[in-house]
DNA sequence: GACAGTTTCGTAAACGTTTACGACGCTATA
DNA sequence: TATAGCGTCGTAAACGTTTACGAAACTGTC
């Protein structure tokens, strides 16, 4: 005699009760309330999931997916550990746990996708590394599994994301720049078709038009997002007729190759280039220059997307009614040595 | 009507049959089984995890616990991340999938993983971050859940392991150091309980002694595994009363650190203080001086993590007969700008 | 043509829960 | 005292699979 029989068979009471008393449901005497409740602890026991998910149809628990070999693995772990933190945050509250799912690097992510919600591990999904045309979205929504993005694709009113301000990012930094005198700003982005790469170049042409420079599709550079992205993204600037003399950095990782890419040539980074890059890190700080840059508090962001995602879950949308969200997650500039002015 | 009952009346068979040709069972006609495929793809049918878990008491996954918190933060995240992919190499050739499991930072490991078990939301596990004294291991032993642990801890004998050859790096590093000149070469390994700086010191000690130099507690320092503990070491180092000309660290990450430190004291690694670390990442060859570190291959890691982990669950462990796995990892020098010979 | 052996398939039980339904005993009211 | 209402609990069905068992049809052998 296993699971809940054996309960039930202990105290000598019907398996009914001994489930309406570990669920709180109201008609059980709180009395045997107790004595269910003590039983259970004694003998350790623990309702069976698949007995309660077939049941009920609801897994208690949430998925995070992410690609390891997609773009963003230039981020640091922190980053997506930081957010995981939060949003389990958000999730311990009710009882609901959080489950990554990695796709591995030789799989689809759609196909793998298709796979897990067909696999029903869990009630709702996170998504990173959105790409502008995502064919997860239609998945999900076909699925009718609720969801939440973080970061936003080509048509985000096709669903809830939460997002960073790329847009602010990007006019800060040109601000900053063109205030310290710069004219000729490079930009490098990551060369995939993942989202963020569209959004900030997009964002950076409309900022050197408010500052009445033109922009000059000569001075993007796609590269990788890596240590190795960011040295050859130094390779291209310096090999530039006019070498600009500043430039954006999409990952802060890229800072590390871009400043050795620099040094190679015998420039130095924040005298002869002047770089700004997001996102903050451990990393920033510790560099030589400083690394001017954005932060964002990712717990804060996980907390946001753990919130939003039970909005979008009938079963909690009534303790969390904000609705169908889509926001962006302001950035905070930080101040480091390698934005100096210019010099000449 | 839905799921295998709604397969079996379109095909006007009975489910039993359906399922034993999803299935791949030998008693069912071939050409019953193409159509049973074939309506199975049409319509899109997925067998109910929920209810294969029921019946089977096996639920086609494993999970990888890991700690956000831990020490082994200081890892990039491909560091993990390429384990996954390792390990989901194997995993995939047997239909099972890798959930992993991030503990939340306010959250006691062994409760967390307590609460994983009693779930049974996976059919074995892995896990990593391993401490001297884990009772991790006690747990799953108790439990009887298939587990590797990624990492040693002070009762090696007790479970199935993988781990990194911790000694071998010492060894090499200090016989390459000693070898250049160096005879006070101090150590960074992280303060937390987390064993690999336990194996790593242990080893540092006896690599020491073979070369007839004496150990001296107060080269060791204990500090965090970040860019932030490598600063700190640098601090510390150069607070020493007799500086040491070379220094060990484990985690690459707090290179950054270290040289930043160094050099806010006018002082040049590489030059003045050597340094060997590991392990390898991109970030090596893009710090200057290159970092002189120990490579690993994380995916064959993963891929060792995984076919151990089978050979230890029964539905698994004849294809798999390697027994119980008990093994170092062995990494490979990667010769760097970072150690120069001794100056002076 | 009887019989054994094989192939193929249907039937029904089982996995461990939750929950709708109804039964029972008790209290309070008329 | 009869009745309604309430609190508490037991019964049994249901969730979607897999699989042991047995039945039926077919094959081949003597």
């Amino acid at each position: 005699m296993k699971g809940i029989r054996r309960l039930a068979e202990h105290l000598s009471i019907s398996i009914g009760t001994v489930s309406r008393a570990l669920n709180g449901r109201p008609d059980v005497n709180e009395a045997t309330r107790r004595r269910v409740l003590d039983a259970a602890a004694e003998l350790g026991y623990v309702p069976n999931q698949a007995g309660r998910t077939l049941r009920q149809g609801t897994t208690n628990a949430v998925g995070f997916m992410m690609e390891a070999g997609a773009d963003t693995s230039g981020n640091p772990d922190n980053f997506f550990f930081g957010v995981f933190d939060g949003v389990q945050a958000v999730l311990s509250r009710h009882q609901l746990d959080l489950v990554v799912l990695p796709c591995a690097t030789d799989e689809d992510p759609t196909e793998y996708l298709r796979r897990m919600i067909a696999r029903r591990l869990v009630d709702a999904l996170i998504i990173s590394a959105t790409h502008r045309k995502d064919p997860r979205v239609e998945l999900l929504n076909k699925a009718h599994v609720p969801f939440i993005a973080l970061g936003r694709t080509g048509t985000p009113s096709d669903h809830p994301w939460i997002d960073l301000d790329f847009e602010g990012v990007a006019n800060r930094a040109v601000d900053r720049l063109v205030a310290k005198g710069h004219r000729s700003i490079a930009v490098a982005v990551p060369s995939s078709d993942i989202n963020l790469g569209v959004i900030f170049l997009q964002a950076y042409k409309e900022a050197l038009a408010r500052h009445g420079i033109a922009f000059d599709q000569s001075l993007v550079i796609y590269t990788s997002s890596s240590e190795q992205g960011g040295y050859q993204a130094a390779h291209e600037l310096i090999g530039m007729a006019q070498r600009p003399t500043a430039i954006l950095l999409v990952y802060e990782l890229m800072a590390i190759g871009f400043y050795r890419g620099l040094r190679d040539a015998g420039l130095n980074p924040g005298q002869d280039v002047a770089v700004i890059a997001f996102r903050e890190s451990p990393l920033s700080r510790f560099l030589s220059p400083a690394l001017t840059c954005f932060r964002v508090s990712l717990r804060d962001v996980g907390i946001g997307l753990g919130e939003s995602l039970l909005a979008s879950m009938p079963a909690y949308a009534d303790i969390y009614p904000q609705g169908i969200v889509r926001r962006v997650w302001p950035m905070e500039l930080v101040e480091g040595d390698s934005d100096n002015a210019r010099s000449s």
